[in-house]
DNA sequence: GAAATCATACTTTTT
DNA sequence: GTATGATTTC
């Protein structure tokens, strides 16, 4: 147990990180460079408080992720003691600004039973919204992409910058559609008022508007005494004057952060923030600078690629740690030697007694890691693989979401709309009209089956749409058996696009997730604010003793560390991604990206640089073509790095060392392409 | 008004 | 390599 005033037993502090567990006067900044113990440290701090005798109640924590929260606060029992910290606030902002608003939200003209809108439902009522309002005049020119309507405007909302501006940067060729946008914006936030939505932009704008109430304002913040924010160079405007209002309401702010690893400026995450804390919240700064994770040689390449950025505010990394391997510049002839050589790699340091889950493989997007997945599928290596997860963006999940949601809410237009018109005969002209046909109706599809709206062809399956809904409707049932009957009306639509099989097990285990949540409701919510983050997470439960390797988005592995890392695909045109390379701001984000990753890695670091690999900008170009390292791999850098040429770009071997005799590589190749065909 | 066909703008990272 | 929207066909 955790005696108060007993600071002393905060276990393997170092002087720099005690001073910021510790600080008792005021707000506080600590500028926590990679790997110098900043989750120690906000855990030691979330200690020292509740053994000072804060109420645990009164103190909230802010992370980036769910797993990043939990994390924090077992940490943090350890030292405090079993149970000490049951009650504090943490999560996400979102996750977070969820539960007061489903608390408080009245006080700001918000009904508590609001539906939250994920990207995807939010880029469809976009549509809807649009075509409603343009419906007679008849557009020639072809228009903006949901995707980028809903984009632009979160991006106006995240950034505080004006529509117009936001065109100009980010989506230039639209930039002659400002009206139509604006039109378009006006509908769909009337639209979500009318039938309380709320997408992922007003559960920051909202909680804003709370906190800064005169009246709910004072009393919501005032039942904080510390807010906790981690990873504060990702927030952005409007979370910072979240933040603002807190403070003026009495909380102590503590903000951890490092501007070297700012890598959400896309989703409007700005430096600003970290840059102008110590003024705005009257606060101290404490900075930590020694690493402890990773050798002095690791160190050196992370401060060499952070000593080329444009705009530096940190001091280096000072490396602690006794020294240890120079990094690898692994240069392999083409993507499939590369995930060759990886592979190899791995297999060889198992057999050094290093097992796979101290190891990862990063990169800069999902499908990078494609032909490595199959190669150590073959292989039999097992991963878990973090990021890029499109689950929830496919169809058929999203109709048994949606079916779910009209289960739940029947005013929910928006999951009627997409689930209307899986009906045989039914597309968006009657999908529309049964829709208001419902709203009259007081949301019974039953009664409007008489109505004359549906076409008598379609009708039997509207019948048996509404007798699926009724009993998911059913709040005396089990989760599981209303998720089930959902799934019994959508199973005969499953063969349209082939791979029912593989679309059956996807909603199986849908439904698997779903059964243990309380009720359908917080299922839907949950799902939106923690969605599935890891292969892990849908494979059912883990095997505790499965040695398992990681394989993540480098965006996914903040915070991570292991003692083997590899960098996979660091040529120029994919870190930085040439999507990427046009804005300057951009450009320096994925240097920061660089950095991220290699400072990922304790013992062993690889970058493999893959010489010729896939274009998939144009059908023009060569399917093939002869790419660079990393434009952030600079000669100083590279200096500080072992190159090793595993294969040439023919594909010859440079020397006997880097590949073993046996040939099954070719034979794992043959075989890599037969599992692509079959599919996973 | 729904299904089928065609053309072309866009392709990432996540709550 | 794809997906959306515009266009044509039924």
């Amino acid at each position: 147990m955790f005696d108060p005033g007993d600071d002393a037993r905060l276990p393997d502090l170092t002087d720099e990180q005690r001073l910021a567990a510790t600080h008792d006067a005021g707000s506080l900044l600590i500028v926590a460079g990679a790997g110098t113990g900043k989750t120690t440290t906000l855990s030691a701090r979330l200690a020292h408080l509740v053994a000072h005798g804060v109420p645990p109640e009164r103190i909230m924590l802010l992370t980036f992720s769910r797993r990043a929260a939990t994390e924090l606060l077992s940490r943090a029992e350890q030292w405090a003691g079993h149970d000490r910290l049951r009650g504090a606030w943490g999560g996400t902002f979102h996750a977070v600004s969820n539960r007061l608003l489903r608390r408080y939200g009245r006080s700001v003209g918000i009904d508590p039973d609001f539906t939250l809108l994920d990207a995807g439902d939010q880029a469809d009522l976009l549509a809807l919204v649009r075509d409603e309002l343009s419906c007679d005049s008849t557009p020639q020119r072809r228009r903006a992409r949901k995707e980028l309507l809903a984009g632009a405007l979160s991006r106006v909302v995240n950034t505080r910058q004006p529509l117009d501006v936001v065109l100009r940067q980010h989506y230039p060729w639209c930039a002659d559609q400002a009206d139509e946008l604006r039109a378009t914006y006006g509908a769909y936030i009337a639209r979500k008022r009318e039938r309380h939505l709320l997408d992922y932009d007003d559960l920051l704008s909202l909680w804003r508007a709370l906190v800064q109430d005169p009246e709910a304002g004072p009393l919501v913040a005032g039942r904080f005494d510390h807010v906790l924010v981690d990873e504060y160079q990702d927030t952005n405007a409007l979370q910072a004057d979240v933040l603002a209002a807190m403070s003026d309401a009495g909380a102590t702010i503590t903000a951890v952060g490092d501007d070297a690893q700012a890598i959400y400026g896309f989703r409007g995450g700005t430096v600003r923030n970290i840059l102008d804390f110590p003024a705005r919240f009257d606060a101290e700064v404490v900075a930590l600078t020694r690493s402890h994770r990773s050798t002095p040689e690791i160190v050196t390449v992370a401060n060499r690629i952070w000593a080329a950025a444009a705009e530096r505010h940190d001091k280096d990394l000072v490396a602690v740690r006794a020294a240890g391997a120079r990094p690898h510049l692994v240069t392999a002839g083409d993507e499939h030697l590369e995930a060759r050589g990886v592979c190899e790699r791995l297999l060889e340091s198992v057999e050094r007694g290093i097992p796979l889950r101290r190891q990862a493989v990063l990169f800069r997007t999902g499908h990078h890691a494609d032909l490595l997945e199959v190669e150590l599928t073959v292989r039999r290596i097992p991963f878990v693989k973090f990021g890029g997860l499109k689950f929830l963006e496919a169809a058929h999940v999203k109709d048994l979401l949606a079916l779910c949601r009209v289960a739940v809410n029947p005013r929910d237009d928006l999951a009627w709309f997409r689930v209307l018109q899986r009906i045989d005969g039914v597309g968006p002209g009657i999908a529309r009209r049964v829709v208001s046909a419902l709203d009259a109706a007081d949301g019974s599809l039953a009664r409007v089956v008489g109505s004359g709206v549906v076409p008598p062809r379609s009708a039997d399956e509207v019948a048996g749409l509404a007798t699926a809904v009724a009993t998911a409707a059913d709040a005396d049932l089990a989760t599981g058996e209303r998720i089930d009957a959902c799934r019994a009306w959508l199973d005969p639509h499953l063969d349209r696009f082939g791979d029912g099989a593989a679309r059956r097990a996807d909603l199986a285990r849908l439904a698997e997730l779903a059964s243990g949540t309380p009720d359908l409701e917080t299922f839907l919510t949950e799902l939106t604010l923690d969605p599935p983050a890891s292969t892990g997470d849908l494979a059912g439960p883990p095997h505790l003793d499965d040695d398992v390797l990681t394989l993540s988005t480098i965006h996914s592995a903040k915070g991570g560390e292991w003692d083997i890392v590899h960098l996979i695909h660091a040529a120029d045109g994919n870190l930085p991604s040439d999507l990427s390379t046009g804005d300057p701001e951009q450009l320096e984000e994925e240097r920061r990206l660089l950095y991220v990753a290699v400072t990922r890695a304790r013992d062993e670091l690889h970058v493999h640089v893959p010489l010729r690999f896939h274009h998939h900008r144009n059908r023009l170009d060569d399917a093939h073509s002869t790419g660079q390292r990393s434009r952030f791999l600079t000669p100083d850098v590279v200096d500080a790095m072992d190159e090793v040429v595993s294969v040439r770009p023919d594909g010859s071997l440079d020397d006997g060392t880097d590949l073993r005799p046996g040939g099954r590589s070719a034979a794992a190749t043959a075989d890599a392409e037969l599992v692509a065909l079959l599919g996973r």
